[in-house]
DNA sequence: GTTGCTGCAAAGTGTTTGCACCCTG
DNA sequence: CAGGGTGCAAACACTTTGCAGCAAC
């Protein structure tokens, strides 16, 4: 639910410092409401729609705020952009990108997991993040 | 050898009607020394330390055709600039990114490329490309 | 009333492009 | 000697930052 993500937010910036603002709120929102993978310039635009003298600056510096307590991941599939999606209910996932529709489609493998700790493991490696990517085309496009 | 991939792109060139310049084979030549994920600033430098007045779009470009004739791979781990790698003589492999001091190791594993197959598959997803980077700390710096 | 937040515009960063001149083929 | 290549600087796209006024606590 949407109150429990004010919640975590609200929680970060009391813990912080930091301020409650009617932007953070209504970008807040309109991130959960949004597609996931979203870049700033389209959460930008929908902000607008229900808050139309918000700053794209705000934009960028509240998706940094929620990336830091936690309720976004920030992503880069070397379109220039970045994009955000929210922790909310998702379990990690990794992405398959259609080159020529944009499509990405949500995909998880235990067993990819469990082999990438594994050649980690073999390199003394200690992983806190991962990235996989395939590039391709969708059945659409294919 | 060095002479095998002046070889390479001299093909592709003479069949796209393009031109041998001396500043292309010096970024080639300064491209196959370099360490491997060298940024664009990087191969830059290096490039200037035989030829000093080559302009830094000259390197961008000439990267742009190396990549077009399969001797170069683009390559984007976040930072948020674009880094090379030769295709020469080697074998394809995914990375570890050290966050720590930037260091990358590099690594295979086979089954991991076998389940990506399979998983595109269920999807009806054509695999062109495929990217798999793994974040953390090495072994020195854990 | 302090101190953080906002909107705006300016500055940054990495990359691409327009153009006049140069050089390869 | 025609047409692509080069260096330079300007333009670009995306993102960050400085600042004066504003708002939350």
């Amino acid at each position: 639910m949407i109150t429990n993500e004010i919640d975590v937010l609200e929680n970060y910036i009391s813990q912080n410092n930091l301020k409650i603002t009617k932007q953070r709120r209504t970008v807040l929102k309109a991130f959960l409401e949004c597609k996931t993978h979203i870049s700033v310039e389209e959460l930008y635009n929908n902000v607008l729609k229900t808050e139309p003298k918000v700053g794209l600056a705000t934009v960028y510096r509240t998706l940094a705020l929620l990336t830091k307590s936690g309720l976004a991941l920030e992503m880069d599939f070397g379109d220039g952009q970045k994009r955000y999606e929210s922790t909310h209910n998702i379990v990690h996932h990794d992405h398959m990108v259609c080159t020529e529709c944009g499509k990405i489609i949500e995909f998880n493998h235990p067993l990819i997991e469990k082999f990438q700790e594994e050649v980690a493991k073999e390199n003394g490696f200690k992983i806190t993040s991962h990235k996989l990517d395939l590039f391709g085309y969708c059945q659409d496009c294919r």
